[in-house]
DNA sequence: CTTGGTGCAAACATTTTGCAGCACA
DNA sequence: TGTGCTGCAAAATGTTTGCACCAAG
């Protein structure tokens, strides 16, 4: 059977998150929470995605880091995106295409996103409708929602499909 | 590069659709319309999607026409899933997971997806508000919105994450 | 010092592709 | 009766893992 539980999807309600606390240091709370160590590859990688910013995939953050002069392993690299993901610092966003894309999440209202499917450009949105959207969704399914996703896809006012 | 492109999401303003108007007929106009062949295998994968009506993936696909004694080759069936997309008959949706998970969908308001991170339940939900959101958005960004996904995560009221 | 981390290469899982023979239109 | 389709097996991706050596705490 297939897996279908996102791996961590993290919760809007988690506890509130000071902005200001640089995520390196919640990065390395988090490792040290479970005995794991702060390693300068791990430092590089996290600073490769605050630099990135926007979306990265696994590849693009090894090139970066292989740009400038900090050779990381593919497996570390993998490694290290796993434990970010589970301390709450970024999170997978899938488009429809065969590899992983990530978003750094942490400290920020986990953004909507608008995507231009002719240009592959992927604009971050806020939809504040969404909150009453779930709180309905919520009521009537007796559920407790944890978080979404929004993908909205569009084209150029002048493009052509 | 990566490929942020969409394989082909149908354009929700598409010709509107006469849902009686089978599937298979569907099927076949578009494969007619390209001169490729309606063959028994691709009707027996079309007809085994039916049957599963909600969600599924290559694999599950396959064996659901083991199961009937229908033997394809994975080959075939990545290849009809492929036509099938592109014919609008089916979409992609992708969850947190590496392998891809499909949906019929045509002749259907495409659904949004509650989906129970607790179970794995997937259930299919209608947000009218999406509209006069994705209205606004077209407005705001002067871009022509052509489809969206929305999934919401939830747990069981008493589950604790 | 001890435990955990790294890089490498091999293993994996899923999807794609090349090719020879087969079958629909 | 020709063009497109199928199955098979090999290739191509993207990600994970085993292992020997290395380094953080």
């Amino acid at each position: 059977m297939a897996e279908l539980r996102p791996n961590s999807i993290p919760t809007d309600d988690d506890p509130p998150i000071d902005i200001a606390d640089p995520l390196c240091a919640v990065f390395r709370r988090k490792l040290k929470a479970e005995g794991a160590k702060y390693t300068p590859e791990r430092a590089q990688i996290l600073d490769a995605i605050i630099r990135l910013d926007g979306m990265f995939e696994a590849e693009t953050l090894q090139e970066h880091l292989k740009d400038r002069g900090q050779r990381v392993s593919k497996a570390t690299v993998y490694r290290t995106i796993k434990l970010l993901q589970e301390a709450g610092i970024i999170q997978r966003v899938l488009f429809e295409d065969e590899q992983a894309h990530y978003q750094l999440v942490y400290g920020r209202r986990p953004s909507d996103l608008l995507i231009r499917v002719d240009t592959g450009e992927v604009i971050p949105i806020q939809v504040p409708e969404l909150q009453q959207i779930r709180d309905r969704l919520a009521k009537e399914h007796g559920l407790k929602i944890q978080s979404h996703r929004l993908q909205v896809f569009a084209v150029g006012e002048g493009t052509k499909g």
